[in-house]
RNA sequence: GCCCCCAUCGUCUAGUGGCCUAGGACACCGGCCUUUCACGCCGGCAGCACGGGUUCGAAUCCCGUUGGGGGUGCCA
């Protein structure tokens, strides 16, 4: 137990610190190691059972309501919580509103549904620092009486001794040491009396009992601070700290609400699934000691460890991320696929035409060309709409040349009467090809555009087919048309 | 300015004194497959910032240089 100045009830209010109260609780750690079958798949093959006994871990995710949940957040609420799940132990959500413009309710909204979203999930209700003001009050109240702080302009600053250093021993960094001199004195509240985040931050870890933070490397400056008012509130030891690598941007710079990309939101809003995101962004200064990537979370939680967390920053790139999305979306099944597929559909003009019949079908045959979800609705636009819209430089690149003309007469000709199924009007396509000493490649070309309006896209004879002859000569005639007319 | 941190292919990483002629992934470039585009497969390009130590031996340990980043608020 960490000692307490003053009346000790006082600093007990949450109810699931009784446990904490009582003393600290024991567990046995499971580990699980994981190889290669030949598949490449990855299979738990050894389980050992250690009967270690060890105190909980306690950890928390501490974001400022500051708008949506920027993309380091999410990482540092990642890393907190695979820890946590990795060692069995707890995290606390603890929202940092101490400024009252951040306790804006649908700020704090935004954080939940992000949250929620990538699947990150809490132990325990959400601290709210905005409640939480009496707690800081007494706190400064004290160190006041105790002539550790000192009122200056109506605010109160924390007495920074001259002297000696202030340390700790870093998961990600090592020992990191300030020397005191450096270290001004700083507000611990402010001139209106609320308190300041150095305050919030030492009295909440120690009275949420916090064991592990981690951060991002940003705060490693404040981490002194911190220690030096858990001293000043009689604690006499230490969480174990992990300060992570920032992210940065191409410029090598922190992300920036300014300059960067930075909303989670945004990238669910393009189609980035949660399970991939959370892949990606536990390779940010991660790395599994097998090589294997991508990989399933629960394995992830296994394998991760605080000590492998490289110090240095990590660029965000989007382009990886993409990547790896596009390996989550293959694999799918078609119809979960179909059904991911939905909201992005509805944004579209013609989504009214849309039949789930055929979209069901037609899904499928992009699935494999779809790196974010809100690309695949624009491959898909042609089944749905009255008449395809023609790409200009597709119609001129395809269309002008002078047998593009005559395959189309021919398709039509033969189309009308052929049997409507895949394999037929592929070698019906291929026939009329080589009758113009075309490979099938160059063949059907003309077609596509006339079909779908471009000149690539999803499968052609598989997009035919759910279409429907009909359809099919339709289009193919007003290209020829088209072709005539511009003829004159 | 002062304080703190960081340094392996373009990018994310593996590597913790000999297994390294430095491995994987993304990106890029070829090729194969092929009804376009993709997917898949095969191959290629490309890196230990530099200089000193320590050691029989250094990407790995130490020091320095250079370069980069973060912080320096009565924001968090």
């Amino acid at each position: 137990m960490v000692g307490l100045k003053g009346d000790v009830t006082k600093w007990r209010k949450c109810p699931s610190c009784l446990t904490h109260l009582s003393g600290r609780r024991l567990m046995p750690i499971r580990r699980r190691s994981y190889s290669r079958s030949s598949d490449g798949k990855s299979e738990p093959t050894s389980y050992s059972r250690t009967l270690k006994f060890v105190s909980t871990n306690r950890l928390r995710f501490a974001p400022a309501p500051t708008g949506s949940l920027h993309i380091g957040s999410a990482r540092t609420a990642l890393f907190n919580w695979l820890y946590a799940r990795h060692t069995e132990g707890e995290l606390v959500l603890r929202i940092e509103d101490t400024n009252a413009e951040l306790a804006r309710p649908e700020l704090i909204d935004n954080i939940h549904r992000s949250l929620e979203w990538l699947q990150i999930d809490f132990d325990g209700e959400p601290v709210r620092q905005s409640e939480r003001t009496d707690l800081y009050n007494d706190a400064v109240e004290q160190w006041l009486a105790d002539g550790l702080a000192y009122v200056d302009d109506g605010a109160v600053r924390f007495r920074v001794p001259n002297e000696g250093t202030t340390s700790w021993e870093d998961a990600v960094r090592g020992n990191v040491v300030f020397e005191n001199r450096h270290i001004e004195d700083f507000v611990v509240r402010r001139s209106d009396g609320s308190a300041t985040f150095f305050t919030a931050n030492a009295v909440d870890d120690l009275d949420l009992e916090i064991t592990h933070v981690v951060r991002g490397e940003d705060l490693v400056n404040v981490t002194p601070k911190v220690i030096m008012l858990r001293q000043a509130l009689g604690a006499t030891d230490v969480p174990e700290f992990a300060h992570l690598p920032l992210i940065v941007n191409e410029q090598r710079k922190k992300l920036s609400k300014r300059r960067d990309d930075v909303a989670l939101e945004n990238y669910r809003d393009r189609g980035v699934l949660a399970t991939a995101m959370i892949n990606y962004l536990a390779l940010l200064g991660w790395g599994p000691p097998d090589d294997i990537e991508i990989r399933p979370v629960e394995e992830i939680i296994e394998l991760f460890e605080l000590d492998d967390v490289n110090p240095s920053s990590a660029m965000f790139d989007a382009k990886k991320l993409e990547a790896i999305n596009g390996e989550y979306l293959r694999a799918m099944n078609p119809q979960d696929f179909t059904q991911a597929l939905q909201p992005w559909i509805e944004d579209q003009p013609w989504s009214d035409m849309v039949d789930p019949t055929r979209l069901a079908k037609v899904a499928p045959l992009v699935q494999e060309r779809t790196r974010v979800l809100s690309e695949a609705p624009p491959q898909l636009d042609f089944f749905f709409m009255e008449s395809p819209e023609i790409d200009h430089d597709a119609w001129e690149k395809i269309m002008l040349k002078e047998e593009a003309a005559l395959i189309l007469e021919s398709v039509h000709k033969v189309f009308v009467d052929t049997d409507w199924e895949v394999d037929v009007l592929h070698d019906a396509l291929r026939t009329i090809g080589e009758s113009h000493q075309m490979k099938l490649g160059k063949a059907q070309a003309p077609v596509r555009v006339a079909v779908t309006g471009r000149s690539v896209g999803p499968p052609l004879f598989e997009s035919m087919h759910a279409l429907g002859r009909e359809t099919v000569l339709a289009r193919i005639a007003v290209a020829r048309q088209m072709l005539a007319d511009a003829q004159k």
